[in-house]
DNA sequence: CATGAATGAGGGTTCATTCAT
DNA sequence: CATGAATGAACCCTCATTCAT
């Protein structure tokens, strides 16, 4: 295996086995002693790929970002040219699953954010989201939006804003799906409101 | 002074002393020397009144949420047998007052979150604000609601939700003014909705 | 009640306290505060009575050994006159009850005494029991010795040191039982022996 | 040097350094840092070793212990098929020799053990002796024992209680001998009327 | 005299980081 | 490059003692 290969699975292994950690032990108990041991590493490797623990928290929040961001995107992708009501139900239905599939990872690495300054990380993380759906909304087969941008920015605002907080409310089930579907109503009149306007 | 009103003063001294620490050296040097210090009494007499770390941290935002709580209670008992629309923008306005009036330190105690199972804290303030909201929203002069407990659930996550997002990504004002108006006018939108559909 | 009588009182009280928090918490808990709680007064009054901590486990263990040494002097008393063999049983015997009685209370001031400089409290203690014994054996009906001060401290220790290893060691009562017994055998062979060299 | 015998060097002198804190400080004041300092490594070493505080005396009275056994072994093994008067007489010396060659270290051991439940330590420390003992008795070249049991624990019981009290009243050295002496009569007395009784 | 809130030195313990092997 | 023992600053918390009320 080339070296880079290996260290490609080295630096997998290392953000699994932190997750594992945060996971059966919490945001507190996350030592890099421990997350090493976990991984299979000596601590010494660790530091290898990390510089500080910050790094290594960073990498890891930065990695779950990009692999949301990469599914909104790709979902993007997948209504351009389609109407707006059934773009809007994907991007709920998107994020709500990017949520749940892993519901504990999804709180325990929001958890861990704490340790960092993740600015940067949201502003990249919203800037990448911010073009998929402009892109999508702008290609939408029945409509056209005067102001798209500020459009976008409520939509994306809302929505994810809206989602998380059912995620995080912990909502039961039946009422999750009931405000998630308010939700879609929601948006689909607001964007009926904004058409008539334009 | 009596010794109640003494110790009051000391526990608020206590509480500022700790957002103080909190603002300007992180959630994680917040330690109990320095919330000490800060406040000017000795580590001893802070253990006098909190029995371990989590205890204050706790107090702290049991605290935080029920002025928030309070001030909603009380956005929502004015806007009594008001119209729904004005409802809507009441809540849109009270919640990013709240927020961004001490905008730092809102952020700051979110963070501080972390170290606590806030699960039942979270839990009493939404049980507060969702009575609120359900009584101001049944009170309403030009509109009766066939499901009222997912009306008003719907109407509460995503304003809340839209509101926090936008907090935290930090958006230039503009684009927070011209997204929190976009969000009343889907409010509205959305309560036209379902009107008809009742 | 007169003032004496009062403090009096109270320092029995506090003693009592003490033994109590012992029992229940164990050495390393007790508190001056713990103490005085359970004592149902104030910290404060109990530094008017001792000094610091050391004097409060000071006076107890010196409280417990006078006890201790008013039984022994007692039976010694009673004995006088008697033959040897029934002295040595009556010491065996009364030393063995006082272990057993409250044995839980021997066993933790036993423990208590790390704090301490014990060295004066056991002269003291050694001194009026070898007195007593001494007396006694001086009594006896059936034997005179040569060289009293020997025998008596031969006999004393090694009564006092095997009962105590008996405590200790917690044995099951039937050995306990037995090993008493020949112990009790064991000094009247010896008193035999020592009475045919003189 | 290997890896295990440099471990085994680090905790011989922790256990040495903890030995000279007691000595010098006493059970109080021996705190992990100071015997870290003593012993000439960092606290984070000394808790490689030792989890806790406890388990490191543990470790000391565990080791102390075994020592003083194995002294305790060797000697019975010595004896065999003596005749029983010379038994007596090596473990009475043993035992003696054992706790004054060091005796500061034995006071400040046994001061130690408060921090400990002990009664594990005891017991296997009791099983070993009784056993070695015991199989030296059975061994005896003068003598049968009926009751071989009793006799051994009565033995074993007396003179360690004994040995012990002497010690700790801190007799002056010609009553200690004297007192050491005429305990070797005792017992030696003690075992011609079992004999006779058998 | 009694009270008990306040003090703060000092305790046990953890863990990010380094560096000799 | 990998290892993991060693480091020690810093953490949370306790408790004997004091002193204003």
């Amino acid at each position: 295996m080339p070296r880079q290969a290996r260290a490609r699975v080295t630096v997998d292994t290392i953000f699994e086995a932190s997750i594992q950690v945060l996971l059966s032990d919490g945001l507190v108990r996350l030592t890099t002693t421990r997350v090493a041991e976990r991984a299979g590493v000596s601590v010494g490797t660790m530091y290898q790929y990390f510089p500080h623990k910050q790094a290594l928290i960073h990498a890891l929040n930065e990695r779950y970002l990009q692999v949301l961001a990469d599914r909104i995107e790709d979902a993007c992708r997948k209504q351009h040219g389609a109407p707006v009501a059934q773009m809007v139900e994907s991007l709920v239905t998107t994020y709500w699953q990017a949520k749940t599939e892993r519901a504990e990872v999804t709180r325990v690495l929001y958890q861990s954010v704490v340790e960092l300054d993740n600015r940067s990380l949201i502003e990249a993380f919203g800037r990448r989201v911010d073009a998929a759906t402009a892109a999508m909304f702008a290609s939408a087969s029945d409509a056209v939006f005067a102001d798209l941008h500020t459009v976008n920015l409520t939509l994306l605002t809302s929505i994810f804003g809206t989602v998380r907080s059912v995620f995080e409310r912990d909502l039961p089930a039946f009422e999750a799906d009931a405000v998630l579907g308010q939700l879609i109503v929601m948006c689909k009149a607001y964007l009926e409101a904004v058409r008539q306007a334009a």
